[in-house]
DNA sequence: TTGTACGCGTTATCAT
DNA sequence: ATGATAACGCGTACAA
């Protein structure tokens, strides 16, 4: 009794297992009254077919796995719930998989593409210097989205904003707003994701307007414990606010960042933007609600999830290559920077 | 060369299949050299065993799966990677298992349970009427987070916190304050999870205070989409708004939706707390990084994970029976909440 | 120490 | 329309 199986609804129904497998995948050639017969008995004794001797199975199996690393940052949960009804209008399974921050998001692919006979992948998040070897081991179609490789790399699929043209975006707008003195609020130093895309894109930022790059005004992140979370951003404000940094405005290249550096600011008794100007970047509700609301640069998140999926089912039905879509991003002026206050002798 | 199979891997290295299992899982009796021998071959080919067919043999797979109701709410995330450290750290396989709105957590749950030879589950969220039937039929132990279950149901495991004396406790507070007319922004009207609770301790409240209870004072969320979310608070508390609603505060039974409301208060002209005050629930950072810093109940969502690991363990090893572990919240005084202003006639 | 052969639960092919 | 049977890829007795 500990496990039911095909055979013993078989038995049950006095019929071969072949039948009881027809009755379950809608086969035509069925008597409609066995059918019932047997569909009755599957769900009296809550009969669940084994997925794995399924799965060996199978031929095909329609199912699309999201790869996320990083869960808990907030803004892939909007992007998956888009990717998820995209994915299931199309008829496919879509399956969620979770990447460690110490693991290899390859490897997981790799591993979850033989288990799962999988259809395609789409990566959310994630190292931007994979090695070619091992992206090239996959053998169905992928799309990476939210990183931006290298210019050399056409043959991926890519889904994001050009992270360092958008980065210099907004640090370029607060220099518009005058401030010269902007702290940076990064990742880690070993960072190979977005976090060096976004500081190339404010040091060009500082460049292209002949401001002196000041390496005392960047703070990076030294634990990978709660990346990008409020907290990290909190903490790291406080961390530069007590090695008494000199600065106009913060730039945090996460929305997340940003909100917590606000906190470390107003607990030193700096009022944001009078005192100090805050930016971020991503666009998430976090930012929008806030108060003030935050200037940053919005990601089309949804339009994003729905062009990677679209683009994957192109490669999936051949009727496209690889291509790398790149979105523009949005530079919203919220209420967290005004123009910077006279400087200070 | 599509699948390379163990069978492949063996007639490389001139081995039986046998000896490629044995090596690739750690037995004793085998030879170190042809173990070397055959796992360089492993790493290769890029060989990867199928899981399904591993799966169907294996005897134990020393696996526990989370599921995950509502995968946005942002609650959870914070509760989800300490379930995954806790789980990891005892040798687990940890599998994150996301269910969707519409879909019935138990059928999964039963699903998962035939496929992946689960040790244990766990639910995150999910509804709090789910027929005894159908829990009965999952042969694993499992235990219910976040929602706290009908007091008769004691045989099944529970970890959350007491959702009407809490609900009630910040009521009550508000009512300390100086407030009677505490609008209140909750779930669906049909709801059967945690808003029927917390609306109930509200109601409690007011009972308790002598304060007559004012179904205008209501607001359901209308439609599932983005449940809890900050733009959903903003759309229920405009919708209030423009019904004219009369009220000196406002609780919502989460804090992504207080802050939402506090935008919509905020466009409406209304400072908070001094025009308005407002409250949530369940203690995110969000709140706490929100200016003014949300009044709310915090639940020790770290904690109520581990006990949720500890409780299942201790099941799967039989040290314990089904418990149920109610957490105390903690009431957060925070900035958004001030004395009720005087009665205007 | 190693190889052979069987079975896990399912679907697909072939008979009937 | 239905039933027997051969795979699917792996782990594991058992034999060698």
């Amino acid at each position: 009794m500990e496990n039911i199986t095909i055979k013993d609804i078989a038995r049950i129904c006095g019929v071969g297992v072949s039948t009881v497998s027809r009755a379950m995948n809608n086969h035509p050639d069925i008597n409609e009254e066995t059918k019932e017969k047997i569909m009755q008995a599957i769900a009296e004794y809550d009969y669940v077919p084994n997925n794995s001797a399924r799965n060996l199975k199978r031929s095909e199996a329609k199912t699309i796995a999201v790869l996320v690393k990083n869960i808990g940052n907030t803004f892939f949960t909007g992007m998956i719930q888009v990717l998820e009804e995209e994915i299931q209008a199309k008829k496919y399974t879509f399956v969620l998989q979770h990447v460690d921050e110490d693991q290899d998001e390859v490897s997981v692919a790799l591993t979850l593409e033989k288990e799962k006979r999988l259809k395609g992948i789409i990566f959310l998040g994630g190292s931007a210097d994979n090695p070619k070897e091992r992206l090239d081991k996959l053998s169905v179609p992928f799309v990476l989205t939210t990183v931006h490789l290298d210019e050399k790399w056409t043959e991926y699929a890519t889904v994001s904003v050009d992270d360092v043209l958008e980065s210099r975006k907004i640090v370029e707008y607060l220099i518009s707003k005058g401030h010269k003195k902007i702290a940076l609020l990064c990742g880690s130093r070993d960072d190979t994701s977005i976090s060096v895309l976004r500081v190339k894109g404010y040091r060009e930022a500082l460049e292209n307007t002949g401001i002196e790059f000041n390496e005392d005004l960047l703070c990076y992140m030294e634990t990978p414990d709660g990346a990008y979370s409020m907290r990290k951003g909190y903490e790291m404000m406080r961390e530069m606010l007590e090695r008494g940094c000199d600065f106009t405005a913060v730039y945090a290249i996460a929305d997340n960042m940003a909100i917590g550096a606000c906190r470390a600011l107003r607990e030193d008794g700096r009022n944001i933007p009078a005192d100090c100007s805050v930016a971020g970047f991503d666009g998430m509700d976090c930012g929008r609600f806030y108060s003030p609301s935050l200037t940053t640069i919005s990601q089309p998140a949804d339009d994003m999830a729905k062009a990677a999926v679209k683009l994957l089912f192109d490669m999936i039905k051949k009727k496209s290559r690889a291509r790398q879509i790149v979105f523009e991003g949005e530079l919203i002026q919220g209420e967290s920077v005004t123009t910077a206050p006279v400087q200070r002798a």
